[in-house]
DNA sequence: TGAGCCGATCCATGATGTGGAACAGGACTC
DNA sequence: GAGTCCTGTTCCACATCATGGATCGGCTCA
């Protein structure tokens, strides 16, 4: 944990956020203010309404709620208080205090005599169950993670794919000194960005790929309007033949990573493992090496999820 | 997993549901149908609304739902399908569907070509995220209950507090050849229902436990007509000078158990350990023998997590 | 003393969720 | 192949329900 903060003053930004997002603008000022570490940038994102007008607004909105206030008190320790989740989200705080207080009555969210906002007994059995009837994926891939993050000594991610997004599943870090901390676990993006969801994209058909960019289109050009879609086609194609992704700092400035799909036979892809790091550790002769690490435990994994397959 | 099965002819009912609520007819008819083990009692419990009236109908709805498609889809193995969904839940099919199309959109809820409805990556991630913001308490007492389930060969909890219900937040099984399955993750009952429940309550003020039970006096005659207040009261009396809780079989039938509370210094007492199994292995001299073992792993976790207070 | 923050509460407004009814598409049966 | 009985899905008029600006009480700090 003490190493984490020498990091502190990063650039955050990275060149990944360049929101003319007029509805963003708010939030931007209360980012720094607010969490210092980089993952208040995502944090900002993973607040936002999917597609409007399907007649469950409320629901949306309280999901993300709960996914902030997971996030929030997940990076720093303590909880989240009412004002700052009200900021970060852009609602104002009588709603979200109506919102919170249904989540405390369902036991989702929890609050200590006087602290902050934190998830609850909910959230947790919720995980479990979920780990008993989602897939055993996550399960099955942390001592591959961990043994990916001693190896290498830089951040292991299990990126999946949940719809048109990419999600970063589980997280490990080495014991390096430089910490990437770009992504963290609950962190979502549009499937392209990131060097595991381009893994996942590798393996879909040409087709889906170009129906995943399309409906992604305009998320794109509001958020990542640096980021070159043909650039990203480009990466997939030549994963396609490689078996791996290599990212060079594409989407946060420094944070450079490989990243290779898991295959699960009877399974659609939707999963990935990437390791993440600065530039000069992700270069040259290293790569071969994590993407060896990679194809490895990728491997494994795919072979312990097969021979269980689905009844 | 196999030796479930031999036990699924159970009474599942138990004793223990005695509904008059004239809402639950329709649950009740769906319940022997859909699910066979005795947790589709409880599923169905777990859908209630709360409190009505806060202005958060729809996110308590939702709510719900997710909770019992977790329950449900992690009681088999399959996912739940609509039409049950919506049966147990007793709204209609267009609610539940528009519901779930939002928790898919979030990615609480998942959905494998043509298969039912499973709890998603989103809900596998906010158990990660809970299990670092909530409390260190279902981590810590992990091993815990492996502990006991193996060294009394019968079935172990952790309970926790959530307002004025508690709520079984694991549970582990030892390998005897009788399996107690009153009880499963996620199951929330009224404060006082259950050993652990009744070993928190035991650790609160009088006055409090009178709160409590005022508080949940409707559920109290309305789902458990069949359960005395008062016998509720001798047990915690009794448990404030023992130290322990011995539930004979009060609440489903055949099912007996010990608990004790989890004192944890400077947290508010909030969570318990207990053993259930049938009449025969929580009498006599064994109930010693299973009280010293839960006495000895609460006192390890309680040591545990004190040093490590809240900062 | 009062400015500034916090979380909590009120309540008129209309946007929003609601759910009955109708639909499409298999899987069986007669 | 017309029948029933399951799925899951879409539509849309209705009014319930969530909404959020304004206000308040409590606390800390200058």
């Amino acid at each position: 944990m003490p190493e984490r903060e020498q990091l502190n003053d990063w650039d955050h930004n990275g060149g990944m956020y360049n929101g003319a997002d007029p509805q963003d603008e708010h939030r931007m000022k209360m980012r720094g203010k607010i969490l210092r570490r980089s993952a208040s940038f995502n944090v900002a994102h993973a607040v936002d309404d999917l597609e409007p007008g399907t007649g469950a607004q409320s629901i949306q909105r309280a999901l993300s709620l709960l996914n902030l206030v997971g996030l929030i008190a997940g990076e720093r320790g303590s909880g989240a208080s009412l004002s700052e989740i009200a900021s970060i989200s852009g609602r104002p705080k009588a709603s979200v205090h109506r919102m919170l207080q249904a989540l405390i009555a369902m036991g989702y969210v929890e609050r200590f005599e006087e602290g902050g906002y934190r998830l609850g007994v909910q959230s947790q059995i919720l995980g479990q169950l979920a780990q008993k009837s989602v897939d055993p994926l996550v399960t099955e891939s942390e001592s591959s993670l961990l043994r990916l993050a001693e190896l290498s000594q830089d951040t292991a991610f299990l990126t999946m794919r949940t719809g048109s997004y990419s999600i970063c599943a589980r997280r490990e870090e080495g014991f390096g000194e430089i910490l990437n901390n770009a992504l963290s676990v609950g962190d979502r993006h549009p499937l392209g960005i990131g060097a595991g969801s381009l893994a996942i994209l590798s393996e879909l058909s040409p087709a889906e790929v170009d129906a995943q960019f399309d409906a992604n289109a305009q998320l794109f050009t509001e958020r990542y309007p640096k980021v070159s879609v043909t650039a990203l086609r480009d990466i997939i194609d030549r994963a396609r033949v490689d078996g791996f992704v290599h990212n060079p700092g594409l989407f946060a400035q420094g944070s450079w990573a490989v990243g290779v799909p898991l295959k699960i036979r009877g399974s659609r892809p939707r999963a990935a493992l990437s390791i993440a790091s600065i530039a000069e550790r992700v270069t040259g002769p290293r790569v071969e090496r994590l993407v060896a690490l990679l194809r490895h435990e990728a491997k494994a994994i795919g072979e312990a999820l097969s021979t269980q397959a689905e009844p």
